[in-house]
DNA sequence: TGCGTTCCCGTACCACGTACGAGAATAGTA
DNA sequence: TACTATTCTCGTACGTGGTACGGGAACGCA
């Protein structure tokens, strides 16, 4: 079940998730693998969306039974965990530092949101559990916290920063698929416009009604994820 | 079905939902009602979590037969949004604006923090589905814009900023939250300890493990709220 | 060859969202 | 007062989901 909340957690210690104790040599040998498991469940979250990652249908992706999955995962929640952790890879190798943290920072954003624009799910997976810390987000990290090193930020600071900007991007990129979603479909999107021009009429809501009728900005998603990224980032040395 | 990235872009038309019109005459009376059951479905949320939220405990609370809830939210997402707008009533009445746009938006991202700790399902609805723009939450969002009158933005960008506080506070809130349940477990928090000693152990690491060491400062969540929320809303005056 | 170990996966259970449709309650009409 | 149309209630049932259980198959080693 996906956990909705923070709550609860998560489950499975690091350690034995991470840092597998190699092959032991006796026994059945494994006739799949993590990793091909993992690419097959994202691959089916990119094309189908996170709700067609069950776990029958990444079984039948890779030709196994159901029941096999349970050898390579404690469960559905480890699973996406390794899967976030998977697609973080493709941040690696990340651009070299130019020392101007402010623009290596910028840098790490765009590349994220590149990442998550390629992986739609990934912003709903990422806020919706706790920081999994996988080697290629460990290794991601460490870019990041390399980018910051000229900043005067002591180390928790340096982490708030990263995970700030993690949010920020994944905010902005759910925003912008979902309103893509939302303009596919044309009665969808009609069927708000008429809400919303029936409520700045109602005489109730006069700050909407003007914040409405000012003519649309032909912006791009690219254009808007600039500007406030960049907002926020000069706005984050002013000194503490 | 949980919906867990933002695809799929919901599903009733606002104007059925939100604009009823008002009882017929004829036909049985109804048993319930919409409030009542919200009300049950939040309390349920508080005190259990969003999972246990599902159409038969909200039916056995209320006191009613699953299937009658159907009859006043014709889908669980619906009644998902139906709560999100319930909870957002508890904004209203908002401190009176002092003019000061920086400080009144402070001050309502302090309302929204408040109210999702009372609500910790909340970060998490909100990221998940699309903005549903119930009464309540329209009422809220007209009196955002009234506080960013005196800001030197578009309509647009208003309703930008506020998305952007919103978003920003959520996510606070979610690792607070998140952050005080893996507290809360000893034994989860020692296995992650362990694990990140032996990642700052590896060598690979150097600057995570810099961060690491770094002397944990004793900071409150609501202060680190008050200093991000104070970098960030100074942050957007700069012009655009 | 036998044994211990590891992995594969069919079957089964329970919880979920919700479609269907029969029955009960109500208001208007004759 | 009957009749009827309308509106709501809710028991049953279906399909799908995660995953516990446990028997059997494949392998390394003695």
């Amino acid at each position: 079940m996906v956990r909705d909340d923070g709550s609860g957690a998560g489950g499975v210690d690091p350690q034995k998730l991470w840092q597998s104790p190699q092959q032991p040599r006796k026994g059945r040998k494994p006739a799949f693998s993590r990793e091909a498991i993992t690419a097959a469940a994202v691959a089916l979250a990119d094309a189908e969306g996170i709700d067609a990652v069950t776990m029958r249908r990444v079984a039948s992706q890779v030709g196994a039974g159901v029941m096999s999955l349970y050898s390579y995962a404690p469960d559905k929640e480890t699973l996406l965990r390794l899967m976030v952790d998977q697609v973080n890879g493709e941040l690696s190798p990340p651009d070299p530092l130019t020392g101007d943290w402010r623009a290596d920072l910028k840098a790490i954003a765009h590349a994220q949101r590149a990442l998550m624009l390629r992986h739609p799910w990934l912003p709903a997976a990422l806020f919706n559990r706790r920081w999994s810390l996988g080697p290629n987000t460990l290794a991601f990290l460490e870019h990041a916290l390399a980018a910051l090193r000229p900043a005067a930020l002591d180390g928790g600071a340096k982490l708030e920063v990263f995970s700030l900007i993690t949010g920020f991007t994944a905010r902005l990129v759910a925003d912008e698929i979902a309103q893509a979603a939302f303009s596919a479909s044309p009665e969808l999107a009609a069927a708000e416009a008429r809400y919303l021009a029936s409520v700045a009429a109602d005489g109730h809501h006069p700050e909407l009604a003007e914040a409405l009728s000012a003519p649309a900005r032909p912006l791009t998603p690219d254009a808007t994820f600039a500007r406030l990224l960049d907002r926020m980032v000069d706005g984050l040395d002013a000194g503490s």
